[in-house]
Order: C-alpha cells, then sequence, then structure tokens
DNA sequence: GAATATTTTAAATACTTGTTTAAAAAATAT
DNA sequence: ATATTTTTTAAACAAGTATTTAAAATATTC
C-alpha cells in the first residue's frame, strides 16, 4: 500500500526547513510555510502546535544532517591524512547541496543558544570517535603533532565552511563571479588539505 | 562648546547598532530600538526615515568597522610572518570585543547580498594593500608559496572568526564552560598562527 | 519677546503576526 | 448506509508591526 500523495505532516515539514533554512526563524512566517506547503494556514499549527515547537523539530534535524556524515568518516578505519580529505570533501559536498545550512545553524544558536541544545547525543558522538584514538595514538609515536580533538577539528571544517558561508561577501570582496568562485573554492580546498595536513602530520 | 546630552539622532544610531547586532534585521522591531534609545517611537521614522533606511546606514558602518583595522595591519611595513600574527591577534580582539559582528555580517549579507553592498570603496583597498606586493614578491624570490591575496586571507581570518562565530556550539560540543573556551581560543589562536606561517612561508 | 523653525509626543493608521474557532469535507469504522 | 473520527477550510481573533498624523513642547531667529 503506497501512498502516492505525500501526507500533509510530511510536506508542512519540508516546506518549513526550506523556508527556514532560508530566512531564519525570525523572517519566517507561519503563512510563508503554509504558502510553501501549498496548505491552509491552520494545519501548520494543526500538526505541529506552534511556529516555534515546528521550527525546533526541525533544528534538531538539520544539526543532526550537518554531523552525520562528518561523524561516519571520523570513524572510518583509514590513514588521518585520507580522513583530513574525506572530512573536507564532504564539507565542500554540503555547502554546494545546502548553501543555507552552516550559517543557518550558526546563526540560530548564536542568537538564542539555550533553546536550541534538546539531548544531542550525537554530540557525545562526535567527542568518541576512532580519529580521537588516531590523534592520541600518532602524538604518542611521534607521527603527529599532539592535538586534541576540539583543536584540530575545526581548522579542518572552518576554511571550507567559511568562505562559502561568506560567499557573497567573497565574490564583492575579490570581483568573482559565481564561475570564478567555483574555481577557487576548488583551489582553497586543496590548500586548506595541504596546510592542516602539514601542520598535524609531522615529517 | 561640548554638548553634555547626546544628540538624539546618534542615540538612536547607536541603539539600533546594538540591537541589530544581537537580533538581525528581522528580530528587531521599531519599538526594541526606541526602547533601547529611550526615545519616542515616532523619532526613528522622524531622523532615519524607516527601519530600512536606518539599517543599511548602520550596516555600512558595521562592514568598514570589520575591514578598517585589518586593512591598516595588512598595509605596514612589517615582515610577513608578523603581519599574520597582528592580523590574527586583531581578530582575536575584534570577536572578544563585539562577538555578534562578524556572524551579523554573514548572516544579513547572506540573506539579501544584493541589498548590502553600497560603494564600498573599503573593498578595494583591501584587494590593493602591501601585504600583495609582499606575496608577489615573495613567490618571485621563492621565500612564500605562490599563493594569491583571496586564497590567503580568508586562510588567516577563517580560524578564528570560526571558533568564535560558533562559540556555544562548540561549548557544548566540547563540554566547555565560558572559562575553558576562553584558554581553548587562546591555544587555537596559536595553532593558526603557525599553521598558516608553516604553509605560506618556505624553509 | 514675538515669530518661526525644530524636536518631541501620544495617538491613530493600515497591515501583518501567530493562533484559534467552528463548520465543512473526507476518511474510517460500525 | 450510518455513525464517528480525522482532516481541511475560511474566517476571525487579539496582539504586534512599521509608519504617519497633528498637536504640543522646545529651541532658534529676528
Amino acid at each position: 500500500m503506497k501512498c502516492v500523495t505525500e501526507k500533509s505532516e510530511d510536506k508542512i515539514r519540508e516546506a518549513a526547513k526550506r523556508v527556514f533554512l532560508k530566512k531564519g526563524f525570525d523572517g519566517t512566517t507561519s503563512r510563508d510555510i503554509a504558502k510553501e506547503a501549498d496548505m491552509n494556514i491552520a494545519l501548520t499549527n494543526y500538526y505541529f502546535r506552534s511556529k516555534e515547537k515546528l521550527f525546533l523539530e526541525i533544528f534538531k534535524d538539520v544539526l543532526e544532517e550537518y554531523f552525520q556524515n562528518m561523524l561516519t568518516i571520523l570513524n572510518k578505519d583509514i590513514d588521518i591524512k585520507s580522513k583530513i580529505s574525506e572530512i573536507i570533501d564532504n564539507d565542500f559536498a554540503m555547502m554546494k547541496q545546502e548553501p543555507d545550512l552552516v550559517i543557518f545553524i550558526m546563526n540560530e544558536i548564536h542568537k538564542s543558544p539555550q533553546r536550541l541544545f534538546p539531548d544531542m547525543s550525537i554530540f557525545r558522538q562526535v567527542r568518541e570517535t576512532h580519529l580521537k584514538k588516531q590523534l592520541e595514538e600518532g602524538a604518542a609515536n611521534g607521527t603527529l603533532r599532539p592535538m586534541q580533538l576540539e583543536n584540530i577539528l575545526p581548522l579542518i571544517k572552518c576554511g571550507v565552511e567559511f568562505i562559502f558561508m561568506g560567499k557573497e561577501i567573497h565574490k564583492e570582496l575579490f570581483m568573482m563571479t559565481d564561475e570564478d568562485f567555483e574555481k577557487y573554492a576548488e583551489e582553497q580546498k586543496e590548500h586548506i588539505k595541504a596546510m592542516v595536513c602539514n601542520y598535524l602530520v609531522i615529517g
């Protein structure tokens, strides 16, 4: 028994995700969501009780989406250079596929952190990955510069995410077209890989 | 002839800057601004015609504030390692003093870039600094890895700005208190300096 | 100091906001 | 088919929005 027509609840959820990511919580109205979902305005509250509850539900999903792929890669049994390369490639792909995601998360958490951290078991999972073991072993046997996960991980992620979050300002500042930016971002990605690996891996 | 009482227009401008930085354009109401400035609601429109016009004026100032110190450092006649170190220290100080500034700029531009770029002569100034000459000379005489300004500058800035923009998420993710974060950020700052210099400077 | 211009005020404007209502429509159960 | 539940609808709600009004208060000019 296959449903050809999507359930209304899911239609609203998906529409809300699109609108929230694009406009943020404050910039989004219930009517925006209803219109995007092509549904009656009252249904958003019928299914989710309030704009706030709908937002919190979606935010949780989005935050997990942000961490999930990275987590998988962090736990892979591959050498550390490959791992760093994969994380950066994954970040790059994510920023191209969902250009609003990271700035959305950063901004919403910055504006009201207390409201947006539920029981995020994914945080614990990030803290306890195979990469952590690799860092400890590498530091012990002298192949890696001694660094904690919280020091190396932002160094890996910030380069790609920063230029994509600030895509428009970088385009304007350095007089790039969209096409220019594409090439530039690819270059930058390789610089970041090389720079981080050079710094972390000894010799 | 010194004014002890601040002019109303300036009181509103300063109040508006505080509120906009904290809540963003969409999250800020005219009444928020009037209340923060302790002035009658009608005065914001009396002096600035509309919330939009007031915002644009403030945004321009904020964007220049973001670039101004960096620009001064970029044009100093000092060796490139010191220059990188100074830029990072300056970024660090800025993020501590104005924690909302960078995420605000990034988010507002991301949401509506076309609306927020006036005749920014400061952009041109950033493109034509002494650092650019240093990069060209260093690449020519083999002391520096050949890189363009648009490649090295984000690498210098992203590390510090990224962890401060995501301060709350980093605190939560790595179970840090505010105090922990302070120490962590200092560590990270030195990692970034070393990593970028190691990568750019040959030998 | 009277006339004029500027600044400030409370109130009203027209409109949008999130949310609720109560009835209609559709789906499900008996 | 009838009764019951679930879903959808148009309309209304009270509160909040940016902005404007016109009069009052203040400052400035002559």
